[in-house]
RNA sequence: GGGCGUUUAGCUCAGUUGGUUAGAGCGCAGCCUUCACACGGCUGAGGUCGGAGGUUCGAGUCCUCUAGCGCCCACCA
C-alpha cells in the first residue's frame, strides 16, 4: 500500500459529480465499485484533473539525493506548431518517469518552454504584423492592428518584446492543455521559460562566470552571417543545401612579365575581394608561381600566389583564388597565411562602396577599378555576379562558358538565402581548447541507444570553430555588460563593464552601469549597452541550472544536480545536447546528467520527413480525440528507442483495443471475487494452489523481471511488449480456464487459488501497464484500490513468493492453452460454437506435459466443455477431438 | 570522402550472449450473435530472414565483401 496518497476514496462516492461519460449511474454498477459498461471516454480530463488536484507528480523536495530521479526536460519552441514528434518523445520520457516514480524515486520532471529566439521573433511579426524596429520609442499602451495589415507596423524594441511575451504565454497554454490531456506526468509548478526574469539571471550569471574565468572572449572576427536576418550564426547552426552554381574560369595576367595564370570559381562576384591565389605545395604546375605576383582582372591589384596544404590539386584547375570571405576556407587561408582583408560584402549582403586606390585598396589602374566597380555597388550578391561576368567576358578574362555545376552552399538552418562572411565583433565561448575534455564526458554519458554516441563525438572532433554567442537581435537575453564611451565618442569595446551578480537580470539598453547615469548613455565620456543578445542555445545550454535553481535555490540544486536524464532527439545533439555540456564542464567541472536518451523523428505515414513545406506535419490533438490518449501512447512506446517511427493509427487503434481489454478484463475478473476487496491489499501469493494458477504467476514473474530490466534500460519499447504478449495470453488462454473455477464460492481450494491469482495478477499487470497507459490503468485501479497507481509501487517477482511456480507446475499453463487452442481449432473447422461440447478428448505426449495437463484437467474441461478425457504417453505427441454428432 | 543506422510475411515491426519446424500486430479469409469484452472472440493462409562468400556440428543471430534506403559529419575554389 502506498499511506501517502490514500486519499482517492471510491470512486462511485467521488466523482460521480463530475458526470463524466464513464460514470454510469450508481445503481446500475456491481457491488465492488466495477460500472457495467466501463468506457475509455472522458478519462483524460476526469484523471487529469484529478492528478493537478491531488498533486500526484509533485515533486518531493524533502527527498534525498539518491532518492531523486532528475530529468532535464526539452523545453518545446511554443512558437512552432504542435508536433506529433513531441507527443512522440514525450511520451517516452513519461513512461521513464512513472517508471522511476513507482519504484520509489522523487522524480523531478519539470517543464520548460523555449520562448526565446527568432522563431518567436517571426511568428510574433506574422502574428500581429508588426515589425521591430529599436529606434522608435516605447509607446504605452500599444495594442496590435485587429488583423496583420499588408505593411507591418514598426513598433519599438519594448512594444515588440512585449507581443513576444503576450503571444507566447497564449501558445503556452496551448502546449500545457496537450501535454495534460496526453498524460505527462509532469510536475507543473516547476514549470520555467527561457526568457524568464529567472532564465535570463541564470543565462546572465553563467555569462559573467564565464566573463570572470574568461572562458568567453570579445573578438572582431569573420563571421558566419545570415543577410535577411542580419545576425551572426553559430555553425551548429548550419546546414549544407545543393544549389545550382557554375564554375567560371578568369584568367589573371601574371604581374610582372608575360603570361597569366586561369583559375575557376564559383563566386566570380567576389573577385573585388580577392587577396591571394593558392595551389597545393606539392602541385608541380604551380610550384613555379609561388611567391611572384598576378593582377586581378578589371581591378588590377596585385595579389601574391601562396601555397597551402588545403588547396586541393584535383579540384577546378587545382588553385584558387582566396576572397575576403567567400567560405570558411577562405577564412582559414586568410588567417594562417596572414593575408589582408578586403571585404566588400555587406551585412545586407550587398556589395559596399570600396576606396580603389586607397591603403589597402591599391590598384595598378586605380580609375579603371573604380569605373568596373561602381555598377556593382549595392548590387546583391547575385545581382553582381551577372554584372562581373558580363564584364569579365567583355574584357576577355572569362575563359570559355561557365560550367554548371550543383553544389553544397552553407545556409543558416531557419535562413533563405547562402550565408555570407562578413567581419564583426562578437562573443565567443572559447570550445576549441575544450575538445578533448567534451570528448571524454561523451564517453562518460551513458547513451540510450549507445551508438547515438557517436554523433556527439563526431561533432566534437568536427569543431572548427569556438562557439559564437552573440546574436543581433532583439527578442533575447541581452549580454550584462555596458562599454564606455571615450571623449571621441569612440566605444571602448576594451573595457567592457560587467553587471554585478547581485542585479540580475539587466537590459543594458535601459539599465545604467554603476558610476554612470541615464544621461550618459551614448555621450562622449559616457557609456553604451551592448546591442546584442545571446544565441538561443546560450540559455538553452542551461536548461538543468534554470530548472533545478542554480544559486538561487541551493538546496534544491544539490538535491536534483547533476541530473539523471536528458531525452532529447537525436537531431539537436550538436547544439542542445553539445552546449548543456560544454556549460556544465565549465561551470561544473562535470556532466550534467548521467544518461540521454535519444528518440527518434515521427515520420508521415508514408516514412517521409515532416516539414511544412511538404505540408505533411500531423498534428496530434485530432488523434488523441479520435483514439485516446492511452492509444497514442501505446503508438508512441512502440517506437524503439532512438529509431524513426511513422504515425501509424492502426497502431494506435491496437493501443486502444488493449486499454478497452484492460477494462473488461478488469471487470470480469473483479467481478468473480467472492465479494468487494475490503483489504486494499494484494492477497497472499499463499493462497494461490492450483498449478496452475501458479504457473500463470511463474510466468507473470519472468514478466515482471524483464520489463523491469528493460526499463532499466531505458528500453521502454521492451517493457510494454512483454507485459502485452503477457497480458493477451492472461485474457485469451488463463481467464478462458479459469472462468468456471474461479466462479465458486471462495471457501474451496480451488476457486480460492483462482481468485487469489486473478487479483494478484490484475494488481500486477496493471502497475505494469500503467507507465504506458497511465488513464486506462488509474480508472481501474480506482475501482478497488485507494490511492493512484502511479504511486503504487512498481512490481517485484519478489511480491509472488511462494505464489511463483516451480519446475513441476511449468508447462501446465503452456499445455493446457496448446490443447485448449486444439479443442478450438476442431470446433472452428467444423463451424460449432465455442460452447458445444466436446465428446472425448484424448491427448499423447511426453510424461511430464501429461502430468502437467492433468494438473489442469478439470479447467481445461470446462473451458472447453469436454465430456471424457483420455491421455497417453508417447513419444509421438497428439491431441484428437472428437466432437459430437450434430442434431 | 569519413562514419552511423537499417534491410525478417502484402504493411508496420519483435527476434538479448548462434541451438529444436522463424514470431506478433495490422490487413486478408473463414467461423462464432459465447452469460468481461461486436470499440469483440476464435481459427487459418502468408516469409527461409537484401545479395555473395566464410567460421561452426549448427547462423536471421558472428566475420568479410557487396547492394538499396535513411541519417550524421567533412576545407563545398
Amino acid at each position: 500500500m502506498e499511506p501517502e496518497h490514500a486519499g482517492y476514496g471510491n470512486p462511485i462516492m467521488s466523482t460521480d459529480t463530475t458526470g463524466t461519460a464513464t460514470r454510469m449511474d450508481p445503481g446500475a454498477r456491481s457491488g465492488s465499485g466495477v460500472p457495467d459498461k466501463p468506457a475509455l471516454e472522458g478519462l483524460e480530463a476526469t484523471w487529469s484533473a484529478r492528478w493537478e488536484a491531488d498533486g500526484t507528480y509533485r515533486f518531493d523536495r524533502s527527498a534525498d539525493r539518491s532518492a531523486v530521479y532528475a530529468i532535464d526536460t526539452p523545453p518545446p519552441t511554443v512558437s512552432g506548431s504542435l508536433h506529433i514528434g513531441h507527443v512522440f518523445s514525450f511520451t517516452h520520457t513519461d513512461t521513464v518517469a512513472r517508471f522511476h516514480r513507482m519504484r520509489g524515486r522523487a522524480v523531478f520532471y519539470p517543464m520548460g518552454w523555449d520562448d526565446n529566439g527568432l522563431a518567436t521573433e517571426r511568428r510574433v511579426q506574422n502574428y500581429f504584423g508588426v515589425r521591430c524596429e529599436p529606434t522608435l520609442p516605447f509607446e504605452p499602451g500599444f495594442v496590435p492592428p485587429e488583423k496583420p495589415g499588408k505593411e507591418p507596423v514598426a513598433i519599438s524594441r519594448p512594444n515588440f518584446v512585449a507581443l513576444c511575451h503576450q503571444l507566447t504565454a497564449e501558445d503556452e497554454q496551448v502546449f500545457e492543455q496537450l501535454w495534460r490531456t496526453l498524460g505527462l506526468s509532469v510536475d507543473w509548478s516547476l514549470s520555467y521559460a527561457t526568457v524568464s526574469d529567472r532564465a535570463q539571471r541564470v543565462s546572465q550569471r553563467g555569462f559573467l562566470h564565464l566573463a570572470r574565468r574568461g572562458q568567453v572572449v570579445q573578438r572582431t572576427a569573420p563571421t558566419l552571417w545570415d543577410v535577411d536576418f542580419r545576425t551572426a550564426v553559430s555553425q551548429a547552426e548550419l546546414e549544407d543545401r545543393d544549389r545550382p552554381g557554375a564554375y567560371h574560369r578568369l584568367r589573371f595576367p601574371k604581374a610582372d612579365g608575360p603570361g597569366a595564370v586561369d583559375i575557376e570559381t564559383t563566386r566570380p562576384e567576389l573577385l573585388p575581394a580577392c587577396v591571394a591565389l593558392v595551389a597545393h605545395p606539392d602541385d608541380d604546375r604551380y610550384r613555379p608561381l609561388f611567391g611572384t605576383e598576378v593582377r586581378t582582372p578589371l581591378f588590377g591589384v596585385r595579389v601574391p600566389v601562396v601555397a597551402h596544404p588545403l588547396a586541393d590539386p584535383e579540384k577546378g584547375s587545382g588553385i584558387a583564388m582566396i576572397c575576403t570571405f567567400g567560405d570558411t576556407t577562405d577564412v582559414v587561408w586568410w588567417r594562417e597565411l596572414s593575408l589582408p582583408t578586403r571585404a566588400i560584402v555587406g551585412r545586407d549582403g550587398r556589395l559596399l562602396p570600396v576606396p580603389w586606390g586607397e591603403p589597402g585598396w591599391e590598384s595598378e589602374s586605380a580609375g579603371e577599378a573604380a569605373e568596373n566597380y561602381r555598377p556593382l555597388v549595392g548590387l546583391p550578391v547575385n545581382a553582381a555576379q551577372s554584372r562581373i561576368v558580363e564584364a569579365l567576358a567583355r574584357s576577355g578574362a572569362l575563359i570559355g562558358d561557365p560550367e554548371p555545376i550543383t553544389h553544397p552552399v552553407r545556409f543558416y538552418e531557419k535562413g533563405e538565402r547562402p550565408l555570407e562572411i562578413v567581419s564583426s565583433r562578437q562573443w565567443f565561448i572559447e570550445t576549441l581548447p575544450l575538445r578533448g575534455r567534451l570528448l571524454a564526458r561523451g564517453e562518460e554519458l551513458r547513451w540510450h541507444p549507445p551508438y547515438m554516441a557517436h554523433r556527439y563525438r563526431a561533432w566534437v572532433e568536427g569543431l572548427n570553430a569556438d562557439w559564437n554567442i552573440s546574436r543581433q537581435r532583439f527578442f533575447g537575453v541581452p549580454f550584462p555588460v555596458w562599454y564606455p564611451v571615450d571623449e571621441s565618442g569612440e566605444t571602448v569595446f576594451e573595457r567592457a563593464i560587467f553587471a554585478g551578480e547581485d542585479v540580475l537580470p539587466v537590459d543594458p539598453s535601459t539599465d545604467v552601469p554603476d558610476g554612470y547615469t541615464e544621461d550618459q548613455r551614448g555621450q562622449p565620456g559616457g557609456f553604451v549597452g551592448d546591442p546584442d543578445v545571446m544565441d538561443t542555445w546560450a540559455t538553452s545550454s542551461l536548461t538543468p541550472q534554470i530548472a533545478g535553481g542554480w544559486q538561487e535555490e541551493p538546496e534544491l540544486f544539490a538535491t536534483v544536480f547533476p541530473m539523471d536524464l536528458r531525452p532529447q532527439a537525436h537531431d539537436i545533439i550538436r547544439t542542445w545536447l553539445f552546449s548543456t555540456i560544454v556549460r556544465s564542464e565549465l561551470e561544473h567541472g562535470t556532466l550534467p546528467w548521467s544518461d540521454a536518451a535519444i528518440s527518434g523523428w515521427v515520420l508521415d505515414p508514408d516514412h517521409k520527413k515532416m516539414s511544412k513545406s511538404r505540408g505533411n506535419v500531423v498534428t496530434p490533438l485530432p488523434l488523441l480525440e479520435q483514439h485516446g490518449a492511452d492509444a497514442v501512447r501505446y503508438w508512441a512506446a512502440s517506437g524503439r528507442p532512438g529509431t524513426d517511427t511513422a504515425v501509424d493509427e492502426s497502431q494506435m487503434r491496437v493501443g486502444r483495443r488493449l486499454a478497452i481489454k484492460v477494462l473488461n478484463a478488469s471487470r470480469f475478473t473483479l467481478g468473480r471475487m467472492a465479494g468487494p476487496d475490503d483489504t486494499g491489499q494484494d492477497p497472499s501469493p499463499a493462497a494461490v494452489t492450483a498449478p496452475l494458477d501458479r504457473a500463470m504467476l511463474a510466468r507473470l514473474a519472468q514478466v515482471v523481471d524483464e520489463a523491469t530490466a528493460a526499463f532499466e534500460e531505458y528500453d521502454y519499447a521492451r517493457a510494454l511488449e512483454r507485459t502485452e504478449v503477457f497480458f493477451w495470453s492472461f485474457c485469451d488462454d488463463y481467464l478462458e480456464l479459469v472462468k468456471v473455477r474461479a466462479y465458486g464460492d471462495g471457501r474451496d481450494p480451488g476457486p480460492a487459488s483462482a481468485q487469489a491469482a486473478l487479483a494478484l495478477a490484475l494488481s500486477v499487470l496493471l502497475r505494469l501497464l500503467a507507465p504506458f497507459l497511465p488513464f486506462v490503468t488509474e480508472e481501474v485501479w480506482s475501482w478497488w484500490r485507494a490511492g493512484s497507481i502511479h504511486s503504487a509501487r512498481w512490481p517485484s517477482s519478489e511480491e509472488f513468493g511462494v505464489g511463483a511456480g516451480d519446475a513441476a507446475t511449468g508447462p501446465v499453463l503452456e499445455v493446457a492453452s496448446e490443447v485448449l487452442s486444439a479443442i478450438r481449432r476442431a470446433k472452428t473447422e467444423a463451424k460449432r460454437s465455442m460452447r458445444s461440447p466436446v465428446a472425448t478428448l484424448e491427448v499423447t505426449d511426453s510424461a511430464d506435459r501429461i502430468a502437467a495437463l492433468l494438473a489442469a484437467e478439470g479447467d481445461l474441461r470446462d473451458a472447453g466443455s469436454v465430456r471424457s478425457m483420455a491421455t497417453a504417453v508417447t513419444d509421438d505427441p497428439s491431441v484428437e477431438v472428437v466432437l459430437p454428432d450434430e442434431g
